[in-house]
DNA sequence: CCAAAAGTGTTAAAACTACACCCATGA
DNA sequence: TCATGGGTGTAGTTTTAACACTTTTGG
């Protein structure tokens, strides 16, 4: 490594995918650009690294910026670095990808300019840059994710059914599974907890709610976790 | 994401953790600095990217001015980006992993002033900067990736024994393997086919050698690889 | 002939898959 | 009373883990 360097840097940028799950839908959080290049496109939430924050700080900032998204659970995906990716000039960015659950984070709570909104992950619009890539490297992260860590619990609300648990798993997983084997194997696991409560509303017999053990989940998360649905 | 950008930028450096096997070792390659910060301290190699190439060539063009090797398994690991991570000013990182087999890759062809140099995976001297940590998170990932990708080949010469297979699965994961389980479990899977080779020099019955077959391998390194090892 | 590693099967336990019916509830 | 999803068990199959002896070869 040299000792000094005055030579042209690489602009650096982070981008946050942000998936939240609707009631039969995964989501995507995007921002309508107002400015050149690709003004009017679709993007992903993001921007400008400051150089006395960290990383995870910049994501962050923007988050709440761009969308009034905050607290939420956030991890670093991958840094793209193609010397054309942005038209203007050499930009590195480092993308995270991010869960929310929809109950409690109010998007309308953006006091910024720009249009933010949810898409469905399925059918989203062209997005600037390169950021389709993007997208779908978190997608498939989530993906592989999901199964060996109990991350999806950042998709719902405190308590959830059983049947949101596995509606959970199909969305992100694009398959049907087999209803009293994901019960079985999940409750097996240990992350799981029945509660005494059952949930309200529904013109049918009403299920119980279960919350997700935040002792258990830590050790599991570390230590790796048994999923093979 | 704001149209221009003239505010201070961080530097942007790679750094990368080169995995090789010795005989009965995992090792890592070091070089020793020779400027401050941390002059004579051992760090990984790496140094500034240059505008005009990409994340993966800045890594694989230090590799090789530094520690001769080339054509080499490389994979991003992580981005590090801690304020205070070098002293000098706000430098974030792109680290890489890299895997090697040490037949046919001379390191000794490094034509730096620097002095590179194979050190033990278990047993590190004081590394400089952040990269103790980096080294870790390195290590992590070649031992979670080696159970669900056919990775650990690019550690093996073309011809090998599964002896030497089993050996490098017990390194990497520390712990002992059971020879007829893995045996039969690894060639379940396809990537290994036998030859009509037999190993040669050594004390005691020669064992037949093997080698990966690239089709299989590729089909399975993207396809995800159940070796539950 | 001895030291060293090669090579080879079986069995018991655990995990997985597939599969269908009755129950509780609100409209 | 009907429509909707809640909740539950089993049997057959596959996968896994544990385990020890004979064979081959060079020195």
């Amino acid at each position: 490594m040299a000792h000094t360097y005055q030579f042209p840097r690489p602009a650096l940028t982070v981008d946050v995918v942000v998936f939240a799950l609707d009631d039969d839908q995964l989501q995507v959080m995007l921002i309508e650009r107002d400015l050149e290049p690709f003004a009017g496109r679709w993007a992903l939430p993001g921007g400008f690294v400051r150089v006395e924050e960290t990383l995870d700080q910049a994501a962050r900032r923007e988050l709440q910026e761009e969308t009034g998204l905050k607290d939420i659970f956030l991890e670093q995906l991958y840094t793209f670095g193609d010397v054309c990716r942005d038209p203007r000039e050499r930009v590195v960015t480092v993308a995270y990808f991010a869960l929310v659950n929809l109950v409690g984070h109010d998007v309308k709570a953006c006091t910024d300019a720009r249009n933010a909104a949810w898409f469905p992950a399925n059918d989203l619009p062209r997005l600037a840059f390169d950021h389709r890539q993007i997208f779908k490297m978190a997608q498939e992260r989530l993906r592989m994710k999901v199964r060996y860590q109990p991350v999806g619990f950042e998709l719902l609300p405190d308590r959830f059914t059983l049947r949101q648990l596995q509606q959970m798993y199909e969305l992100i997983l694009d398959r049907k599974l087999d209803k009293r084997n994901f019960r079985k194997k999940m409750l097996a696991t240990g992350v799981i907890q029945e509660t005494n409560e059952i949930e309200k509303g529904v013109a049918h017999r009403a299920a119980r709610l279960y919350r997700f053990d935040k002792r258990a989940y830590r050790r599991l998360t570390k230590q790796g976790f048994k999923l093979d649905i």
